[in-house]
RNA sequence: GCUCACCUAGCUCAGUCGGUAGAGCACUUCCUUGGUAAGGAAGAGGUCGGCGGUUCAAAUCCGCUGGUGAGCUCCA
């Protein structure tokens, strides 16, 4: 006689024991159409469970967060039938739920292409019409290994067998397919109404770039065919905002074979560019740091000292000349290092703040590459503090408060923390890990904002802080970091004079914040979509004239706000007004300026807006109060 | 680095079954001097990423190589 209690509050007994669909349709029948899983004392279920003892019990539909997830899940099952329907070798191993979608891994030895997604996406339609039930059920883990293996499922008989043993495993079935799996599922094919294949993509088989390469396909599944067409949607218009195309068609920048992974800054870009490393340098300016400037070619013997040469030497460039072997600086810390070893440091010069915008060279391997969000070359607003222990938590917690203010100067709101600890690959005894990671997780709390913790995830020479921020799309960028390095001063002998005269060695901390300004600056293109704020815009106006004859005019204006120094530039050519407008709108600058007999008259000039506001006309000075109070 | 795809005029792209290339925009010249998202005409522009092979003949088929893209792995 089991009472189920509805999410409401609501008992309800029922004489014996009852599925989750039945008490779904108990309820009422919409519900049990709708009704996907079920969660039972917390527990997601199939709508098949049978629930035999008092219980709490609320249905699953795809309003759910959950019934998307299962739906989503699902549907990747409903992929592998369909895939092995139509090519029986190939062989499925796992299958996740992914945001916005799932995927499912294949060893298929002649592999796939882009023709066959279509062809599967349409046997799983087919799958869907006819309504396939889908059916959990139990078996021993042995009873499993062996239920594969005589399938000739070698991959998922190995996932099973690094199951420990003696467990029960839950098998689902739809049609001829039956896979492993922990569920829940829906309860029939055609609960899954709105779905698409997106791509086809390599995988190595366990993440592990050591195995063999597995052939993922990835599809998008949701609730119903809105949610599908919305998503869709969204995705046409991120690519509308990426960097690689806004950089051409507003002439910031351009790659070329004959250097891959480093950016050619053309003159709209390089002064994006500056505008962000000016305001950085002032953000130094303001905050104690002292700007300093290193070579960046350094004898290797300084990078075998510091453990660079050791654990990155593949990813150095190097030259060489008169019998001596160089490396271009893949970062700046042991040239800081060099800096304060110059002069015998006291505790009093402690913490001592050096910050470069240097360039550095990392030899990435050529598949990371992208656009110039990721490159071989690229500058940081690199600083390094030396401190002592007891410094480290006030050092940490003033860095976040002006990580912070950074981000919201260039419009960035909504920013998460990361605190990534000790990795496999390390220099330091775990005491000073110990040490280091504690001194980071109190800076945090003690400041009571949230964090969430990434075992493993830290340099090889300290934990680290990172800073991960949303831009409008909601997408993650890791900008800012901060890393305890208890290590490599200690490598490269710096050292100062304690109050009580004894030497120590300093701790160094490695900070950034907006982290390679190539990155940033694609960052802020994606973010912006190329419409920058006034204070960032390359260009902030651009004057026209309307014939030939208002030319000298325009001339003029364009001398007075270069004078106030406004980025304006100015458009002459003998082409319509009409055309001239609709090129610059498309340029999106914050400002179009039009000149023509009335304004000569009246010696103003019109004024329109980014998105086409007529702010009509004013004189010049009304403008650059306008601007600068944006 | 690995898997798959792609690379044709300055840009975006078309090019069937192998028969030595085409559009729009941009560019140049001329006409037009026009008031808020494309005025008109003419012209010029390409060793089809590079190297090699097959073939009477290669943008097209094959091999190698460079780069790009989507992922995977990596990211001091």
């Amino acid at each position: 006689m089991p009472i189920v209690t509805l999410p409401d509050g609501t008992k309800k007994p029922f004489d014996g024991p009852i599925s989750v669909f039945d008490v779904a349709k108990s309820i009422g029948s919409g519900l049990a159409k709708a009704t996907l899983a079920g969660k039972v004392n917390g527990d997601l279920v199939d709508a098949s469970y049978i629930i035999d003892k008092d219980s709490a019990v609320s249905i699953i539909t795809d309003k759910d967060k959950e019934g998307l997830e299962v739906i989503r899940h699902s549907t990747a099952h409903l992929l592998a039938q369909a895939t092995q329907m139509l090519y029986p070798n190939a062989q499925v191993t796992i299958g996740p739920v992914i945001d916005n979608g799932f995927y499912y891994d294949f060893a298929y030895k002649d592999g796939f292409s882009e023709s066959d997604l279509a062809k599967i996406e349409k046997n799983m339609n087919q799958l869907v019409k006819q309504n396939i039930k889908i059916e959990r059920s139990e078996m021993s883990r042995d009873d499993a290994v062996q239920l594969f293996k005589d399938k000739g499922e070698l991959y998922k008989a190995e996932i099973i067998e690094s199951i420990p043993g003696g467990e029960v495993l839950s098998l689902y079935q739809q049609g001829e397919f039956i896979d492993l799996c922990r569920g829940p599922h829906v309860p029939s094919t055609s609960k899954l109404k709105a779905f698409k294949l997106m791509k086809l993509a390599g995988a190595y088989w366990r993440g592990d770039s050591g195995n063999e390469m597995l052939q993922r396909v990835y599809g998008t599944a949701w609730s119903n065919k809105d949610d599908l067409k919305d998503y869709l949607y969204r995705l046409e218009e991120a690519e509308k905002r990426d960097h690689r195309k806004i950089g051409k068609v507003q002439d910031l920048f351009h790659m070329q074979e004959e250097a891959p992974g480093m950016v050619f800054w053309h003159e709209k870009g390089w002064t994006l560019y500056q505008l962000v490393e000016q305001y950085m340098r002032s953000v130094f300016k303001d905050n104690g740091y002292k700007e300093v400037r290193t070579p960046l070619l350094i004898d290797r013997t300084l990078w075998e000292k510091s453990g660079h040469w050791d654990k990155f030497g593949d990813a150095m460039f190097t030259t060489a000349s008169e019998n001596r072997d160089y490396a271009i600086k893949p970062m700046n810390c042991p040239a800081h290092i060099q800096i304060y070893n110059q002069g015998l440091k006291s505790y009093r010069d402690l913490p001592l703040r050096l910050a470069e915008f240097g360039s550095c060279h990392r030899n990435e391997p050529s598949g990371t590459l992208h656009g110039i969000m990721r490159v071989r070359n690229f500058v940081q607003d690199d600083g390094h503090i030396f401190c002592t222990p007891e410094q480290i938590q006030d050092e940490v917690s003033t860095f976040i408060d002006l990580t912070f203010n950074v981000y919201k100067h260039f419009g960035f709101e909504n920013v998460d923390i990361k605190l990534s600890t000790r990795p496999e690959k390390r220099v330091g005894s775990d005491e000073v890990w110990d040490r280091s990671e504690a001194a980071l997780e109190q800076a945090l709390n003690a400041k009571g904002i949230e964090w969430v913790l990434q075992e493993g995830e830290g340099a090889f020479y300290g934990p680290k802080i990172e800073f991960v921020l949303k831009d409008c799309l909601d997408r993650e960028w890791q900008c800012g970091t901060l890393q305890v390095d208890f290590s490599m001063p200690g490598q490269l002998e710096a050292q100062f004079i304690d109050v009580d005269n004894s030497k120590q060695t300093p701790v160094m901390l490695h900070r950034a914040i907006v982290g390679s300004l190539e990155r940033f600056v694609g960052i802020l293109i994606e973010h912006y979509e190329g419409a920058y704020p006034s204070w960032l815009a390359p260009i902030q106006a651009v004057i026209l004239n309307i014939s030939d004859k208002h030319a000298d005019f325009v001339k003029n204006v364009e001398k007075k706000l270069k004078k106030q120094q406004l980025r304006v530039i100015s458009d002459l050519r003998n082409e319509k007004i009409g055309f001239k407008i609709r090129e610059h709108s498309m340029q999106r600058y914050p400002y179009i300026i039009v000149v023509g007999d009335r304004e000569m008259e009246n010696n103003q000039i019109a004024v329109r807006k980014r998105g086409g506001e007529d702010l009509g006309s004013m004189p010049i000075d009304d403008f650059l109060e306008l601007i600068n109070q944006e």
